[in-house]
This record gives structure tokens, C-alpha cells and sequence, in this order.
DNA sequence: AGCACGCCGACT
DNA sequence: GTCGGCGTGCTC
């Protein structure tokens, strides 16, 4: 007799899968990948992934039983496990963290304490613990009551203490229930019966109701008739309640036409999402240059990236690959970043392909997300595209034919924070790999990694060089800050050249973009006299101010207080603001051109969703003059009738400390000045500036990308950064300074031995403590050609020894490939 | 992530 | 003396 054993991973901190043992009753149905029910810890219960099964009975402890097996069928296919594997070994993460982030949380399910009152009698209750029964006695007696319900239906009295009274004197007992939260939604169909699928046969029938005077029939199968737009063919399913509601009779009627055998009813799961439907927008033709394009990224089974000017047409390219993988039933897997998902992208896909189309980002709700995810498994209603924000790259694939990353140099593919800390693009051209399929890295303006993986002949170079249409290259023009600051003609953050431009510009019926970076630039409470800056108690960081809610915020951790009306250090009751914020600004533009209607876009307006889309509108209804906003600005907005497109002031992104800074301005620049003049109108682009002699001007303003890498590209190698090295950071946090400062030597000793010369460190970063948290951080490069994984493991053993020191336990310590 | 165990301050 | 605060360690 067998005993078998299960690896299942658990979304926990934990270093490893835990092993558990099946049950007899199970053995049939423990598959790899499959979601299980286990037992962790002494009460809770967790779902973790069946990860291989084996018959390896653990040495050092018992194995307990795995409580049940939820799928029959794996939710995870070989190659996403294959998927995770490489992840979990590339990013220096366990499977845990990685499951975290995959599975969309209905299909994460946990236990939750449900309590049941028992009759005992001659008991004497405290007057909370009264309040309590007979709160349950009110509730629902078979089923129990949850924790959280006695939490928030009895806020009055200690729940926590209450609860453990009772359950020592044996008036409550617990259980742990596990509920699957994702619940189909069933809805009931109806569809003609075959032997009435003729005209003959349903004349007759009509017929036959009327005769009989079955008034509420007739009209039901009538509605039906026309809701299914009858047209002689079988098995048109039309929703019974939509049949009762536009013939206005009931359930009856229906029932009769069923007992009949007219008609047939079937339960059906209903969908969610629900995709474009009807008509279906003809394919776009595409020109010579994307007709090529198209071909030789197909005929190239790896990674081409898509080199395509603005509006040089990639989505129609994208459309056409698409539509080349469907027809072989393949999938597509669409990435984009997570801003770019709100535009109409996702309304043009779905023109094309209709209810195929599938869309899974952030917004969605965990029901959403998990049907998406089900949909992509297979079923009637596969969806074939899903267009998606980095964590789609993990839906369960069956069948993926293409994979496409537009807009690939967007910072936003990278996950930051929680571990696993992947970056989407590179990690999907991995998957890519592992399927043996194309993947189509697309953007105008192209990452350094991207550019020169493409020029070494790691990805395959498709270019787009010719603009669709009428679309022309805006022109660009540098406004010199200094020497207008030393003509006095600065009014605040104004030139009065931009002004002079946003004037003549509004004054021809046209409209402007004002584009003010966040970084740096945010507006401060400063005290006239000692010129104290209030600061975060928690963060080593100055406090923003909020004008509209008039608070002092802390940005890291969220710390707010009303704006002090003493000076805490000299006294003085005299504060003004400092710095420039996009509300400051809308202010001063207010002041100088009063006649021009202003609107402001950023993330505290951004917020409200319909504030957001509210203020696009009235952009676009021409109800507003001048657009002022941060990074969101440069996203996918297209406005026919932007003829200006302001940049207050471009030094800031440059000099940050920062290797990708210069890359990231240079993006930023050249995708703003394509907001400018999409129609017949060449458009105009200003950059204030203090650094006109810079040398990336010439590159924006010519809007020359190939230029603009070799330079850049060259500064990399020579200073050693990515792509020439791999680059990992080390992050160590600690709430005592001393000890981060132990901590940080030890390692740095370590690093010194090990990887002599290919490090930094310990560095104090810009904001050097967050939440309370001291924080340094090491930069490690090392060659291409090293063993990476080594290294990696090397930096685990780091963490592992660093925590078994009694002081350093409470160190935090993250290791963070690939860092943007 | 929870949850229990354990070691120190303000109460009966 | 105890109740309960949260720091810390473990989960197969």
C-alpha cells in the first residue's frame, strides 16, 4: 500500500512548499496544479497549489492531511508552473510570493471562524456575554455566525473577550468553515425544442394557443421568437427573465410552453464580463511597412521588438497578429501598462473580436478577475485575446500562440514593492520562450535593455517609420529659463514666452497641455523667518500640502496634520507656500490669463473616477482651454484640437540621481510632444528649461531616438550599468539606526569577500526612512556572464545569516533583480 | 498572514 | 497579585 504525499505551495512567508499527506479517499484526485484546502497552523485554513506528488515520507515531523482537493482539473498548466519555477529562481522569491500575485483572490480562499451557540443551562452570564447569545439567538441558528459579523453588528462590547468567555463556559463553540468566494452566476435560458424548428411547426403551434385562448403563451413564445431574432436555425438561447419582462406575463406561461415541449430551458453560468458583441469592425488595412512588419515578426518564433515611430500604426499591426492567432485557435496574451488599459484600446480590440476578448487589470473585482481567469481555462466561452496589466501574465494559457508588451519601456511592467518583484516584460518574453512562440515587444520609444537586446540580436528589429495620415512631427522648441529669469520675464512657474504661446494659441479656438512632473515638485510649508520645513514624524521626508483638503501629507506612509500656525522651531506665526504643484499652477495661470478656462489632472484628482472622466470630457468638449497634469497627461490621450504642449520644466527628470533618469526624460519628452497636433495642424512642444545646452535637447527636439541610444547606451557601459551589467538591489531596513548601520557592515563584509568590486554600498538613499524604517541599500553588478543564480543564492544565504543573528532578526532585507 | 507564547507596565 | 500590551517565532 502507497502512502502518498503532496508539495502544496501556500500564499505565506514560508521558504518552501509544506508537504501533507492525501487521504485515501483523495488519492485519485491530487493532481500538480490543483488548488487544495490544508490545514496550517492550530486553527486556520489555507488554499495552497498542489505542486508535485510524491512518496517521500518527511523526516523531520509528521505530515498532517490535506483537508480537500478543490479542482478535479488544475486551475495551473505545466508551463505556468514551469513559469513560476523560473521566476521564483530568477527573482530570488519563493513560490508563495509569486502565488500572492497570480491568483486573483477568489480563487485564494481562506477560513473564517464561525461560531454557534450551544443551549446550556443553568448558566450565569455577565450582561456582554447576554448581549452576545442573544444576538446569535436572533441570527441564524443552523448556520452560525462569522466573527466579523459579531464584530460589526455588536460594536458596543469587546467581541474578542466576550467570545473567549463563552466558549470556556461551553455557551459558544467554534469552527473554521472554508467558503469557495467565487460563486457562478446561474441564469435560466430558453431555447426552442428541435421538433419545433420550422416555420411549419411553429404556426401550428401559435395556432393551436390561440384557439385555446392561451393569451400569456402566445405572447411569451412571440417575445421569444423575436428576441432570439428566429431565423430557422437551432439551439438561439434567450434569457427566460427577459422573455417575462418584454411579453409582461410570467412564470406560468412559460412553464406551459415548456410542459408543451415548445420550449426547453438550460441553466446556464452566467458571465460577468461580458464583451463587445454584434458587429464586428472589418480588419484594417495595412500599408506596405506593416504588412512586412506583420510578416516578419509571425515568421519569427522568439522576441521582436517593435520599433514604431508615433502614430506609426502599431495597433493595427497588433489587430492583424491577433487575428492571425485566432485563426488557428490559438490564444493572445495583450500586456500594456496599467494607465493605458482605460483608454479605448481595449474598445477597439473588442471591435475587432468581440466577446473573444477578455480584460484583466486592478480595476476589475475579484469576481471579475476570477472569471477572466476560468475563461482564459477553456470552456465555451473562451476568451482567445486578454488585454491586461503585468499580473494577466500569469492566467492559465492553454493554447498561447502570440504575446504582445506594448508600450514596453513603461516603468509600470516592474513591480516594485511586495516581493515577488518581477519585471512583466521580461518575465512574459520568458514565457514566450517556454511556449516556442513569437512575443512582440512594442513602443516608439524603446527601453535602453530592449534597444540593445534588438541591436545584439536577442530579439529580432521590426521597425515602423512612416506616420499614418495626415499626422506630422510637432515642433519643438526650448524656452531658456535663465535668461528669461534675467529678462524679468518669469511670473512663478511661467516664462513669459509659454504665456505669450498659451495666449495665442487659446485665442485661435485651440487647446494646451501643461505637463508638470511630480518628482521634486511638490508644494511645501515653509516658515518665512527660520525657514523651517515641516516634516513626516514617521519618514525622513518634508510634508506636502493639500490646498483643497488644507492638510500637511506625508507621501511614504501617509501621515497628515493641519499646517502648524506657530513655527514649531523659532515661533514665528508667518508660513507660505513653497514649490509648485499642478494646483499651484492652475492658480497661477488663473492669475495671469484670467479669461482662460483651466482644469487639473492628477492623482488627487485622478482619484474619483468620474471626477477624472468628467474632466477629460469636458476637455474634449472643448469646455476647458488649458489642460494642466502630471504623467497621466502623456498617456494615450488623444485631442484632436491640442495645438500646445507645455513641458514647465524638463531639469528636474534630468537630474535625477538616477541611471534611467535621462532615459526616463527622454521618453517623457518625446511621448508629451506627440499629444500636440495629431490632425492637419503641425502642433508645438516648450520646454522650459534652465539647462539649454544639455545634450539630449538636439535628440528631443529632432526626435531621434537611434541618436539619443548610442549616446546613452555608450554613458551605460562606460559606468557599468544595465544592460551592460545585471544589476540587483539590496534593501535593508531597520527601526534602529545603530542597528542598520551593524547590519549594513556585516553585509558589506560579506559582499567584499564574495563579490569583490562589483558592488555599492551601503548607501543612504534619497528618502532614508520610511515609516519609522531606516533604510540603506547595496547595488550589486556583475557581469552578463556570471552565474547569476549563484549570486542570487549567495544573497539568500546573506538574509538567512544575517536573521540568525539575535540583533538583525528584525532586519528587513530585499533582494530586487532587475531594479527600474 | 494569523495566531500563540512570552515578557513587562497599570490596575483590582 | 493579574490583565493585557505587542514583540517574536512558527506554520508541513
Amino acid at each position: 500500500m502507497k502512502t502518498y504525499f503532496v508539495d502544496v505551495v501556500v500564499p505565506l512567508a514560508v521558504p518552501k512548499p509544506l508537504t501533507y499527506r492525501v487521504p485515501m479517499e483523495w488519492e485519485l484526485y491530487v493532481n500538480q496544479g490543483s488548488r487544495v484546502v490544508v490545514p496550517i497552523g492550530k486553527s486556520k485554513k489555507y488554499t495552497g497549489i498542489i505542486w508535485r506528488v510524491h512518496e517521500e515520507v518527511p523526516k523531520d515531523r509528521a505530515a498532517k492531511y490535506i483537508d480537500e482537493v478543490l479542482d478535479d482539473l488544475p486551475i495551473l498548466s505545466k508551463k505556468q508552473m514551469e513559469l513560476w519555477n523560473w521566476m521564483s529562481q530568477y527573482y530570488a522569491c519563493t513560490l508563495g510570493e509569486i502565488m500572492s500575485a497570480a491568483l486573483p483572490t477568489g480563487l485564494k480562499l481562506s477560513s473564517e471562524t464561525i461560531y454557534v451557540s450551544n443551549q446550556v443551562d443553568d448558566l450565569v452570564l455577565e450582561p456582554h456575554e447576554l448581549l452576545l447569545v442573544e444576538f446569535m439567538s436572533k441570527k441564524n441558528q443552523v448556520e452560525g455566525v462569522s466573527a466579523q459579523e459579531l464584530q460589526v453588528h455588536l460594536p458596543l462590547i469587546q467581541v474578542q473577550k466576550t467570545v473567549r468567555s463563552l466558549l470556556k463556559k461551553g455557551a459558544l463553540s467554534a469552527l473554521e468553515e472554508v467558503k469557495e468566494k467565487f460563486v457562478p452566476k446561474r441564469i435560466t435560458y430558453l431555447m426552442l425544442s428541435p421538433s419545433f424548428c420550422s416555420d411549419e411547426a411553429l404556426q401550428n403551434c401559435f395556432n393551436q394557443l390561440e384557439k385555446r385562448n392561451a393569451d400569456k403563451q402566445h405572447a411569451a413564445l412571440m417575445t421569444f421568437i423575436q428576441l432570439s431574432n428566429w431565423n430557422g436555425i437551432e439551439g438561439v438561447a434567450v434569457r427566460k427573465k427577459d422573455v417575462i419582462q418584454s411579453s409582461k406575463t410570467d412564470h406560468a406561461a412559460i412553464q406551459g410552453l415548456i410542459k408543451k415541449g415548445v420550449l426547453i430551458q438550460e441553466e446556464r453560468n452566467e458571465r460577468r464580463v461580458v464583451g463587445e458583441e454584434a458587429t464586428r469592425d472589418e480588419m484594417p488595412i495595412l500599408s506596405k511597412e506593416q504588412g512586412e512588419a506583420k510578416d516578419k515578426i509571425l515568421n519569427h518564433k522568439g522576441t521582436s521588438l517593435l520599433f514604431g515611430v508615433t502614430s506609426s500604426g502599431k495597433t493595427e499591426v497588433y489587430i492583424h497578429l491577433i487575428e492571425e492567432q485566432l485563426k488557428q485557435g490559438k490564444q493572445v496574451l495583450f500586456l500594456l501598462p496599467e494607465i493605458a488599459l482605460t483608454t479605448h484600446l481595449i474598445h477597439r480590440v473588442q471591435a475587432y473580436f468581440g466577446e473573444q476578448v477578455g480584460v484583466y487589470h486592478s480595476g476589475y473585482s475579484t469576481h471579475e478577475r476570477t472569471e477572466v481567469w476560468h475563461r482564459v481555462l477553456g470552456g465555451k466561452y473562451r476568451f482567445n485575446v486578454v488585454l491586461g496589466a503585468r499580473s494577466a501574465l500569469f492566467l492559465p494559457f492553454e493554447n498561447l500562440g502570440l504575446i504582445i508588451v506594448d508600450e514596453e519601456h513603461e516603468g509600470t511592467y516592474k513591480q516594485q514593492d511586495p516581493a515577488p518583484r518581477y519585471q512583466a516584460r521580461d518575465a512574459a518574453v520568458m514565457l514566450g520562450m517556454m511556449h516556442e512562440i513569437s512575443v512582440v515587444l512594442g513602443s516608439a520609444t524603446p527601453s535602453i535593455e530592449s534597444m540593445y537586446n534588438a541591436n545584439s540580436g536577442r530579439y529580432q528589429r521590426v521597425d515602423l517609420t512612416q506616420r499614418f495620415g495626415l499626422a506630422q512631427q510637432p515642433k519643438v522648441e526650448l524656452v531658456n529659463l535663465k535668461a528669461e529669469l534675467a529678462a524679468k520675464r518669469v511670473t512663478g512657474t511661467f516664462s513669459q514666452t509659454l504665456i505669450d504661446q498659451i495666449s495665442e494659441t487659446v485665442k485661435q479656438g485651440n487647446q494646451v497641455i501643461l505637463f508638470q512632473n511630480r518628482r521634486g515638485y511638490t508644494p511645501l510649508w515653509e516658515c518665512v523667518m527660520c525657514h523651517h520645513i515641516p516634516e513626516c514624524k514617521n519618514c525622513d521626508v518634508s510634508l506636502t500640502f493639500h490646498k483643497s483638503s488644507n492638510e500637511l501629507k506625508c507621501h511614504y506612509c501617509g501621515f497628515v496634520q493641519k499646517p502648524p500656525t506657530q513655527c514649531p522651531a523659532c515661533g514665528v506665526q508667518n508660513f507660505k507656500m513653497m514649490g509648485a504643484g499642478t494646483e499651484k499652477i492652475e492658480e497661477e495661470l488663473q492669475d495671469i490669463l484670467p479669461h482662460v478656462r483651466v482644469g487639473r489632472m492628477d492623482m488627487d484628482v485622478a482619484r474619483g473616477k468620474h471626477a477624472h472622466k468628467q474632466l477629460l470630457n469636458e476637455f474634449e468638449e472643448g469646455k476647458l482651454d488649458v489642460l494642466v497634469g502630471t504623467q497621466m497627461v502623456t498617456k494615450g490621450l488623444d485631442f484632436s484640437k491640442v495645438q500646445l504642449v507645455g513641458v514647465l520644466n524638463a531639469d528636474r527628470m534630468m537630474k535625477h540621481p538616477d541611471f534611467r533618469a535621462l532615459e526616463r526624460a527622454f521618453q517623457l519628452l518625446v511621448q508629451v510632444a506627440g499629444r500636440s497636433g495629431r490632425r492637419e495642424e503641425m502642433g508645438r512642444v516648450l520646454i522650459q528649461t534652465y539647462d539649454t545646452d544639455h545634450w539630449i535637447f538636439p535628440y528631443v527636439i529632432q526626435n531621434d531616438y537611434e541618436g539619443f541610444y548610442r549616446i546613452e547606451a555608450n554613458e551605460r557601459e562606460q559606468h557599468a550599468y544595465p544592460p551592460f551589467k545585471r544589476m540587483i538591489k539590496l534593501t535593508v531596513k531597520h527601526k534602529d539606526r545603530a542597528v542598520v548601520h551593524k547590519a549594513t557592515q556585516q553585509i558589506f563584509e560579506w559582499l567584499k569577500t564574495a563579490l569583490n568590486g562589483h558592488f555599492f554600498g551601503p548607501e543612504e538613499p534619497y528618502v532614508s526612512r520610511i515609516n519609522n524604517y531606516y533604510i540603506r541599500v547595496f547595488w550589486i553588478r556583475i557581469p552578463k556572464m556570471t552565474e547569476h543564480l549563484l549570486v542570487k543564492q549567495f544573497l539568500l544565504d546573506c538574509k538567512l545569516n544575517l536573521l540568525k543573528e539575535p540583533e538583525f532578526k528584525m532586519v528587513r532585507f530585499a533582494i530586487d533583480v532587475d531594479p527600474s
